[in-house]
DNA sequence: ATTAAGATGCGCT
DNA sequence: GCGCATCTTAATA
């Protein structure tokens, strides 16, 4: 079952990475179906530095971020990587939550072959430009619509808070004193949550 | 017009 | 653990 508009318009963008983690993330990319449960989250908001919409910037890039909640926003990363971000909030309040790694469920087939590998382990999907490799996540699947058909989000699994882990956020050295904010959220102990290579964290 | 840097991942050591 | 690929974006001139 879908996930509705009400559950990605909601006006705290911490309060959404975290309900997040254990929903189910689906893609339907030419005729091939493919899904995974998020271990693995993380908030952004135009009031931090972190954030491409920080202090409420506007570019051609970062207007998907001011859009009303329940859009995608992908970009590219380091002329490489498609990010895959949910975009949150009503409408004029740049906030999104970035999805850093899922276990894969359904379609473990096609995401192998979208990634070129020949084993299900946790190198399938456990970083945020793996997971949009492998279930087919492109720049043309920004600004959709999470509600429709082809990349949506389902119920998926409960996770209770003692299970979840919450810490700072990986690769945003830039944001100065806001790189210390806790607001990644992942599930304890699970082996598709990304390395956590806190190298680039506190500097 | 030019340029610096980036919400990463991979291969090599 | 380290270096690099790769290219768009946005700031500066």
């Amino acid at each position: 079952m879908k996930l509705k508009k009400s559950f990605f318009t909601h006006d705290v963008v911490t309060e959404v990475a975290r309900s997040l983690i254990g929903k189910k993330l689906c893609t339907q990319v030419n005729n091939e179906y493919s899904a995974g449960i998020i271990v693995e989250t993380e908030a952004y908001s135009e009031v931090e530095r972190a954030c491409h919409a920080f202090n409420r910037r506007k570019t051609k890039r970062t207007e998907t971020l001011f859009m009303e909640g329940g859009i995608s926003y992908v970009y590219l990363c380091y002329g490489i990587h498609k990010l895959f971000n949910v975009v949150t909030n009503k409408s004029g309040v740049a906030e999104a939550v970035l999805v850093r790694a899922i276990e894969p469920v359904e379609g473990l087939d096609i995401m192998m072959e979208r990634r070129g590998l020949a084993t299900k382990d946790r190198q399938l999907t456990s970083g945020p430009g793996k997971l949009t490799q492998a279930l087919g996540i492109d720049m043309e699947h920004d600004k959709q619509d999470l509600t429709q058909d082809t990349v949506w989000l389902e119920k998926g699994l409960i996770v209770k808070d003692d299970t979840i882990e919450r810490s700072a956020r990986i690769g945003v050295r830039y944001a100065e004193e806001d790189a210390l904010l806790p607001w990644r959220f992942s599930i304890k102990n699970n082996s598709w949550v990304s390395s956590g290579d806190n190298k680039y964290n506190f500097k």
